[in-house]
DNA sequence: AAAATATAATTTGATTAGCGAATAAAACTT
DNA sequence: AAGTTTTATTCGCTAATCAAATTATATTTT
């Protein structure tokens, strides 16, 4: 294998481990799991979801999703409504608390990295979204590309 | 939040979202689960590792790490060994049929990636190459930058 | 050298995650 | 109206994960 593209994949692994190891620890900062958390980052940032939207979205089963907005709904993060217009469909949505919850928690990650990012010259904040935009363009390329998981980010807007 | 900080962290839970389905697909395709596959790539990586070596590269606990060995060694894909310098270490390498296993479930994320990597041109490489090390010492800026995961193989032996 | 402390792996007991298959209800199709 | 599809849920089961307790071995202190 060429260097370079050994030394990419080898950052990317980095990346990667440290943004997964942030879930965790965010995950326990808010005293739920990860993928609840997650799940509730989908919620909160939708307005309001469907089990089967956040299946897609977290990545999961429809079952799966069920067993965590359970999980949820007990701690009173969220509320289940069934739609009026196809009962079928039941609509997710944060309670205050459950916005509140994660607010109070701001992603370290997240934070960190904006800071840094703005603070760097234009022509490199440039260069990092193109190059990301480009590795992404290419990742997705053999997987065709999924629903768009992580609009999670939602979460730092006033 | 600055538009091109939004636009890079969108971009990079792009990357996420594509290996983090990238992982479920290879684990799939090899009959073992995400942790497993994890587990026995470090394990084939570095050509042996204690329960402890693992768990602190796999981001999981002790108790994590021993029960997924014993999955793998259940299976013959790796092998316990007492280390006979110090009797309370235990080292796991793998078997032939372990390395033979990942040998023959190429990532075919990481197989598209690295295709499409090395036909950029030079430019454009070092672009890239440059972007994902400053966003992961960005990231791992802040978060105490735990145990360096991919110092693997650097580890003893002869 | 004996005692105390530390380290490594494991076991145990519990919760959570996750899947597939089955079920139930409502909405579409023909 | 009958059949098909869609949505959510339930059920049974396996795996992951952790914390705490346990066992064995090393290291350090007295």
């Amino acid at each position: 294998m060429e260097d370079r593209t050994e030394t990419s994949l080898i950052a990317l692994r980095r990346i990667l481990r440290a943004t997964e190891l942030n879930a965790r620890t965010l995950a326990r900062a808010t005293g739920l799991t990860t993928p609840q958390l997650i799940v509730l980052e989908i919620v909160v940032a939708a307005g309001r979801a469907t089990p089967k939207d956040i299946a897609g979205k977290a990545g999961v089963g429809q079952a799966t999703a069920t067993s965590l907005v359970d999980k949820l709904e007990a701690r009173k993060l969220v509320t289940r409504t069934r739609s009026e217009r196809d009962k079928r469909v039941v609509w997710v949505a944060p309670t205050e608390e459950g916005k509140a919850l994660l607010s109070a928690a701001p992603d370290p990650l997240q934070k960190t990295f904006s800071e840094q990012f703005q603070a760097l010259p234009d022509w490199e904040q440039g260069m990092i979204v193109a190059a990301l935009e480009r590795v992404g363009a290419m990742l997705n390329a053999g997987a065709l590309d999924a629903a768009p998981l992580l609009d999670v980010g939602a979460v730092d807007r006033k």
